[in-house]
RNA sequence: GGGCCCGUAGCUUAGACUGGCUGGAGCAACCGGCUGAUAACCGGUAGGUCGAGAGUUCGAAUCUCUCCGGGCCCA
């Protein structure tokens, strides 16, 4: 290789450092002799280190915390590849989900979905396409600004027909394993705009109202007794199915006013205080289990057994009798416990939250609205043991104000609970960083799994592969797993095609069974499976690499910040789980977040964050770098701004770069020949040997720390010694014996001493501070190095 | 509302798992010095109810509980 650096002797530096002059020389270093590629080529053959990639998504500004992610990958790679590894690096990128439709939205001014489909799916999702990338340039560029060496010319990107056919195919290995179902997911729900609601937008709306609350007798089938319930929603009795007591709680029966009732014992002293009863007898929850009692409605007939009592751990004492009522289709922990005891879905409210035809009583009727008159009703046939004004936090509509009410939409799961063993076995087999998140915040995940609610009623995604027929007597459903099935099943399959919508669902297929023709599940799957499945996807297996992808899994590595600990940790280790049984990565690095001055979190909306480029420009990467890994343990959250940057420049930067340039300025004044003039150890003072000796129990002291990334140690003890025992302590006392004419021995064992700690520091640091530490090897690395 | 993490000087932090001399250090501040690489350095001064309270103990920043504040995730 030819390269503008090589000299025989050492170069006299600048005097001043200019953080930026220096990093843009380097990079230019790196990109004309295309040094990332060779760093990896030279170890061909070598053990690999595998690392994949969490994908961000492009469609807004880099911002600090990103920076942290990019710089902690950078350094444990660079690491890893200094100890010999060979390590691939695909870029890759997000490219699908809500996020990028919700700013296409905005942009395009439309309001809701029915906006959407008003103006074209089509033109709608090249929209999102362009939008994706719309700041790739300024992740690519900061990418390679802050020295993160990531194949980006080759990247992985969910949005291709290559990866969107891997995904395929997995789900089909899903479906095959009879693991992908059709259910029912209870979403907050705006009857008025018809839509559900995500999470982020429920937590906008919440509002502390006073609503009635009331107590129900349900009447024990052949016995002139009553469980007494409690509800805040009167309009979900019409669709009690069950009532749930916690198993290991304490009931009692009473009789009160002349009737007797059922009601946890905890509660009767608290609701009937002051009043007169008499205990009867007493029973936990466990003994209740299975009691059948006479429906308070018969608007329908059900297929499966209803109306009894049921055991649940969430009923609670708080409030209410411990008697809970149960109506799968309105909540969420309805919803669960029905499917434990395999309860039906009994759901007698329509989309636009009125009561239906078969509720004559109040048809037509909005049910928040029907509360009252349901109240009344239950009175005159005395079933209300009382009425209670109740006030808690209710969700509501941030668009329209209106109340939301719990609803069971379909959805289509992967039956994680099935593989939950499975799930826990290779979680325990994955080095967590900091471990405590292990049985901690994902352990406890994992142990409580749900199934995945992999449906998505949008436009922007994946879709999901899964074909019905339209014949109501034949109803076969099919899953398709690659493009080869897809064309061959289609009669339209286009020579140029995407596989987004609205592509599929304008093909026309036939059933395989009675050739009527099918319909696709109209639904989009959710982004956070698009990237859960980069490990096989990014090499399109198995289509193709399948050698590649064997030789890559399990990852050894991957660094995402906390907040993907339920999001692509999780997503990644429940596919590699039902697809292989296997962990998907070994070791996880998990990252604080970087909060800002304030200790907020720095968010793309609220902007609260300083320009990364403006620190680069000023400080440089290398301060940057060097702040964001020594600050704090890289699982510590980390406040940043401009002045922290500055002090680490001052502090340790310029440090290490004048007693360099102390040196070397020097050393090209005597034209100190590395090559010739280093003296054996013995030949050298007193004062050589002790920084050698420093260096030495340092660099032993650093690599133990890299072992278990605690790379804020491992850098502090550089920092301590370059600033202190190097620069304070071992060149101050070595000055007067550089200011001699001629080449004494002294000065030699001197030089010698520096030389090599410098190089040897040059290398050690490397990872952290890639510029500098270039700069400086450049100068002082000899032919033969 | 639940789970987890964090709280030490104005700022950045060490010490906590395994309790033990007077809780260390750097930056910033003040006083004095030195400087033929340095945006430095050396000596000294000041700055702390270790978030608050209770408990365990001969002894608590450290262990336990409760509370307060910040954060993340989930409801």
């Amino acid at each position: 290789m030819q390269n503008i650096w090589r000299s025989k002797m050492i170069k006299s530096p600048p005097q001043k450092y200019s953080p930026i002059n220096v990093e843009k020389k380097i990079l230019k270093f790196w990109d004309e002799n295309s040094i990332f590629q060779m760093s990896i080529d030279q170890r061909k053959g070598c053990k690999p280190y595998v690392f994949l990639e969490g994908p961000p998504t492009a469609n807004g500004m880099p911002h600090p915390g990103h920076i942290l992610t990019r710089v902690m990958k950078d350094l444990v790679l660079r690491y890893e590849t200094m100890n010999g590894h060979y390590i691939l690096r695909k870029a890759g990128w997000d490219t699908h989900g809500l996020p990028v439709e919700i700013e296409v939205e905005k942009q395009l001014g439309l309001e809701d979905k029915q906006g959407v489909e008003e103006y074209g799916i089509k033109k709608f999702n090249e929209e999102c396409k362009k939008c994706v990338f719309k700041y790739e340039h300024a992740w690519v560029e900061m990418t390679k600004r802050i020295g993160f060496w990531l194949d980006m010319e080759n990247p992985y990107v969910t949005l291709t027909n290559d990866y969107i056919e891997s995904v395929w195919w997995s789900l089909k290995q899903a479906w095959a394993k009879k693991l992908l179902y059709k259910g029912y997911k209870v979403v907050p729900y705006c009857p008025r705009c018809g839509t559900a609601l995500s999470a982020h937008e429920i937590s906008q709306g919440y509002k502390n109202v006073k609503e009635p609350s009331i107590f129900v007798k349900f009447k024990l089938k052949n016995k002139d007794e009553y469980f007494l319930a409690w509800t805040t929603t009167p309009w979900t009795l019409i669709s009690n199915v069950a009532l749930a007591v916690h198993p290991d709680q304490l009931y009692v029966k009473i009789r009160y006013n002349d009737q007797i009732l059922i009601l946890a014992e905890e509660r009767a002293p608290v609701l009937l205080k002051g009043q007169n009863y008499d205990l009867l007898d007493g029973f936990k929850g466990k003994e209740l289990e299975k009691i059948e009692y006479e429906p308070l409605f018969d608007f329908v007939k059900v297929k499966k057994k209803a109306w009894y009592v049921v055991l649940a751990d969430f009923v609670t004492m708080e409030d209410g009798t411990g008697i809970v009522h149960i109506a799968p289709a309105f909540g969420e922990d309805d919803y669960n416990v029905g499917m434990k005891y395999d309860l039906p879905v009994v759901q007698l409210v329509k989309l636009d939250g009125t009561f239906p035809p078969e509720v004559p009583l109040w048809k037509g009727q909005f049910v928040k609205d029907a509360d009252p008159k349901i109240i009344e009703h239950l009175k005159k046939r005395k079933l209300i043991e009382g009425v209670h004004e109740y006030t808690h936090d209710y969700p509501f509509c941030w668009r329209c104000e209106s109340p939301l009410i719990y609803y069971a939409m379909e959805s289509w799961f992967i039956a994680m609970t099935n593989v939950q063993e499975s799930l826990v076995r290779n979680n325990n087999n994955i080095n967590w960083y900091p471990e405590h998140l292990q049985q901690g915040r994902f352990g406890d995940f994992i142990r409580d799994v749900k199934d995945w609610s992999l449906s998505r009623k949008r436009y922007w995604g994946t879709p999901l592969p899964i074909w019905t027929c339209t014949d109501e007597n034949c109803k076969n459903q099919i899953c398709i797993g690659s493009i080869k099935d897809l064309r061959e099943l289609s009669e339209n399959f286009p020579k140029d095609y995407d596989l987004h919508k609205p592509l599929v669902d304008e093909l026309i297929i036939k059933c395989p069974k009675c050739k009527s023709k099918m319909k696709r599940e109209e639904e989009v799957i959710d982004c956070w499976y698009d990237s859960g499945s980069a490990f096989f996807a990014q090499w399109h297996y198995p289509f193709e690499n399948k050698q590649e992808f064997k030789q890559n899994f399990p990852v050894d590595f991957i660094s995402e910040a906390l907040d993907q600990t339920r999001g692509w940790f999780y997503s990644l280790l429940a596919i590699s789980t039902f697809l292989f049984d296997e962990r998907a990565y070994k070791n996880v690095l998990t990252l604080g977040l970087v909060l800002d001055e304030n200790n907020q979190k720095m968010s793309k909306s609220k902007r609260n964050y300083v320009d990364p480029d403006i620190i680069l420009d000023n400080e440089g990467a290398d301060a940057l770098r060097w702040y964001l890994i020594s600050a704090s343990a890289p699982w510590m959250s980390k406040r940043f701004y401009e002045q922290a940057v500055k002090e680490t420049l001052g502090k340790f930067i310029l440090t290490f770069w004048n007693s360099y340039n102390f040196f070397a300025t020097y050393a090209a004044l005597d034209n100190f020949n590395p090559k010739k003039d280093i003296l054996p150890i013995q030949r050298r003072q007193f004062l050589d040997k002790w920084i050698i000796s420093r260096f030495n129990k340092i660099s032993s002291e650093f690599k133990r720390y890299m072992k278990t990334f605690e790379v804020h140690k491992a850098a502090r003890v550089v920092e301590g010694f370059i600033i202190e025992d190097f620069s304070n302590w071992y060149l101050r006392r070595s000055r007067k014996r550089l200011w001699a004419e001629e080449k004494t021995q002294d000065k030699l064992a001197g030089y010698s001493t520096m030389y090599e700690v410098l190089l040897g520091l040059s290398k050690l640091v490397a990872p952290f501070i890639p510029f500098i530490t270039e700069e400086i090897y450049q100068n002082l690395k000899t032919d033969d190095i």
